[in-house]
DNA sequence: CTACTATATAGGAGTTAATCTTAATTGTCA
DNA sequence: TGACAATTAAGATTAACTCCTATATAGTAG
């Protein structure tokens, strides 16, 4: 079945904007219309890209700012690991991280029983699975205790 | 108990550039030994200034290189921070991701049992968790079979 | 120990993605 | 409808690499 925006997710849509004060603009209709349809979890250039057939002279600074403010109220999520600076890691035994969402520090931690966490049979199916890794994400304990 | 840097980690480091046919250079150990002792995940510009102490002339360019190096033949990871542009997901819904180490492609799948996955309890005392995400990586099923 | 060669490095130029600035425009609400 | 605060486009700026090239150096073969 072609994609279609439903009237409920316009208005899920429109109402988290108006809760957090944001105007109903046509680029931040189209911008959220053309992400919902996207399957590949596109970088803002190439969400620019599509939308540009639709609204022609949109700028891609638009583009990159409507989702960090879609991303902010909570309406689209970012890609965890993309968008910052590569960072490396000496430790190559096996571990897993947590990671403050305020400070963006990472923290490593063993735990067995992660390491050969389950893999859902369609994915092991399809897929050739190298690596499993758990991610947790909160808040540090200096981040926590300013809040 | 101060940082050491071991005979035995020192000639791990040898083994595995003589193995890859990498050169041993003052760099190259410096960057190594600084890394090993960081426990903060660094990136290449962290790395850089606190390098430059040792070896005042030594380039940006040539840490990025050499870490990238060091990913490559494996005595380092490259984690969360990939250096690559930010990315969304309109998926608000609880999921968890496959990426392919080839083509960097994210594919959502769902999987009740990795949701309210247990966390550990000494992360659990110190930190307060808001989010655990699992990471699957590996090959597609593109990139798989070309290989 | 010396000479040779393939690698590696420094430094600067070039890219790419993201962010900021400013002036013009446009939703929203009285 | 009008006023105003929010939003936008366009271009400048910044950040994080990445590429280029001339010089230097580690490994090794004699």
């Amino acid at each position: 079945m072609p994609f279609q925006l439903t009237d409920e997710s316009l208005s899920f849509f429109i109402e988290k904007c108006k809760r957090n004060k944001l105007k109903i603009t046509p680029q931040r209709i189209v911008i959220y219309k053309e992400l919902l349809k996207s399957t590949d979890h596109p970088h803002a250039e190439a969400l620019h890209k599509r939308i540009k057939k639709i609204i022609p002279g949109i700028s891609l600074d638009t583009v990159n700012r409507t989702l960090l403010t879609f991303a902010k109220i909570g309406i689209v999520k970012n890609v965890e690991g993309y968008g910052e600076p590569r960072r490396y890691d000496p430790k190559i035994e096996k571990h897993h991280h947590f990671r403050c969402i305020e400070c963006n520090a990472i923290i490593d931690f063993e735990y067995k029983p992660y390491d050969d966490i389950i893999v859902p049979g369609d994915i092991q199916n399809r897929y050739f699975i190298l690596n499993r890794k758990v991610l947790l994400e909160g808040y540090c304990d200096k981040c926590g205790k300013k809040r």
